[in-house]
RNA sequence: GCGACCGUAGCUCAGUUGGUUAGAGCGCCGGUUUGUGGUACCGGAGGUCGGGGAUUCGAGCUCCCUCGGUCGCCCCA
């Protein structure tokens, strides 16, 4: 490779082979789901104008004050690459009058972009899949959103991954519950980690699932969400989960799991690998599978009417890595054209072939004598070669016993002459 | 943004305390053999050792910078 040669940007990758068929069966799986759920399928524009992601995910988070790919266009816009779904699929709601259709179940996949350090499972251009409700309010919503997660996981054949599920409460729980931990966290500030000095002001919440040693002593104690529940919170939470229970939808309550995102309100999950799992092995420090929560003051915060949503995102390379090595395709045929003046009968059977809805792999280049070795190295279930004997032209056919390909590639091979 | 480790052929990797013309296996191309569910033998192509600088008579090996990869922190899917 020349150095002049560009390289890949950053972060991002060429996915290739196995890696390529591992993220096709995600992507292939979760739509066979989202149709038994009746989730419709939308497509969303790449980028969004600048204020759709800093209205609607808070202009003091880290995705929007420091990972997102923004730009001007030519127009003078501030443009930015999309660094999630939700955010754009909020904006469509509204400017495109789909209120009419709510309550409104939609699914979708794609590109997402973060400048972020890249480490296992994790890139600058990453994919996810998608599902949202909109305009549903009630806790049956979250149920069926949860249902639909949980089964895309075990068809994907992923069995050691579980559900953690939280609430945040309504918009007053949760801001009585976050003053609270403020407090409790003030009084020992100086006992805790530099990085939970420094949450206690932009992000409480997130000291209780801190990894650092000095903050741990302190997290049992800290005062609990379900102390600050309403009536009406507890009440829906209630709900969630003896709706889950009803789905067969195992789970656990998870009191310290919050969203980073300020726009979540009520119900907050996480399917992460059970530990020491093989999926927790495969994913290393980047254990969430699949995520997301109950964003009732987002649409708002767009300008919007006050529109109740659940949503969910879940990484395809992650999810990926937790599918295993799929079964590579395997052609019906593959052709070997052993001798330069038959690479015209090649290319006939080849057509003839592959309009009988056949794959087919057709070597005819390099050494004629190495072509028949080349077309056995091909995953085929029926081999062909075609040489010339005598001068006659010869179809050696050839397949493991019982193979029911052979006798119709056989059939048409007749009529081609 | 912070930290640790790693960059040698298309791939996986050797390469001694700094010392001739940098190697192997696989893959690729060709020849011969075999004459068919993946043969064997022989040969060939392919490297400014990630890039730049420094030290030295001499650097793949030491030092600095830089780019990239991997993993962790932060954050998040």
């Amino acid at each position: 490779m020349s150095k002049n040669t560009p390289k890949a940007i950053r972060g991002t990758q060429d996915i290739f082979g196995s890696d390529a068929d591992a993220f096709a069966h995600v992507v292939d799986t979760f739509e066979r789901v989202r149709k038994l759920y009746r989730f419709r399928r939308i497509e969303m524009p790449v980028f969004e104008k600048t204020e759709v992601f800093a209205r609607s995910l808070g202009e003091t988070t880290d995705v929007v004050s420091k990972e997102m790919y923004s730009f001007e266009d030519r127009g003078g816009d501030s443009l930015t690459l999309r660094p999630e779904f939700t955010a754009g699929i909020a904006r469509a709601y509204l400017t495109n009058g789909w209120q009419q259709h709510a309550p409104l179940k939609v699914g979708t996949h794609g590109p997402l972009f973060r400048y972020e350090r890249p480490q296992k499972g994790r890139y600058r251009q990453f994919h996810q899949i998608d599902a949202e409700i909109i305009g549903a309010g009630e806790p049956q919503a979250d149920v069926e959103l949860l249902a639909m997660a949980d089964q895309l996981l075990r068809e994907l054949g992923i069995h050691d991954v579980t559900l953690h599920l939280n609430t945040l409460g309504d918009a007053d729980s949760r801001e009585a519950w976050r003053d609270a931990l403020v407090k409790y966290f003030r009084a020992v500030k100086g006992d805790l980690s530099e990085d939970s000095q420094e949450r206690l002001e932009k992000n409480p919440l997130r000291i209780l699932d801190s990894k650092d040693r000095k903050d741990k002593p302190f997290l049992p104690d800290a005062p609990k969400i379900d102390e600050f529940l309403s009536d009406e919170a507890r009440t829906f939470f209630e709900a969630v989960t003896s709706g889950l229970d009803a789905a067969g939808v195992k789970w656990v309550r998870a009191e310290s799991l919050v969203r980073g995102l300020d726009y979540y309100r009520h119900t907050a999950f996480e399917f992460i690998p059970d530990e020491g799992s093989a999926s927790a092995d495969k994913l290393g420090s980047q254990s969430t599978v699949l995520g997301g929560g109950r964003y009732d003051g987002l649409i708002e915060n767009l300008g919007g009417p006050a529109t109740p949503a659940v949503g969910w995102a879940a990484g395809i390379e992650r999810l990926a890595m937790l599918v295993g090595e799929r079964d590579a395709d395997i052609a019906d045929v593959s052709i070997a054209v052993e001798s330069d003046d038959l690479i015209n009968t090649g290319i006939s059977a080849n057509t003839a072939i592959r309009a009988a809805g056949f794959s087919t792999e057709i070597i005819a280049t390099g050494s004629p004598r190495k072509r028949f070795d080349k077309a056995a190295k091909v995953n085929a279930k029926v081999l062909l070669g075609i040489s010339a004997q005598n001068g006659e032209t010869v179809f050696n056919l050839r397949s493991a016993p019982g193979v029911e390909e052979y006798e119709r590639i056989e059939a048409i091979l007749k009529k081609l002459r």
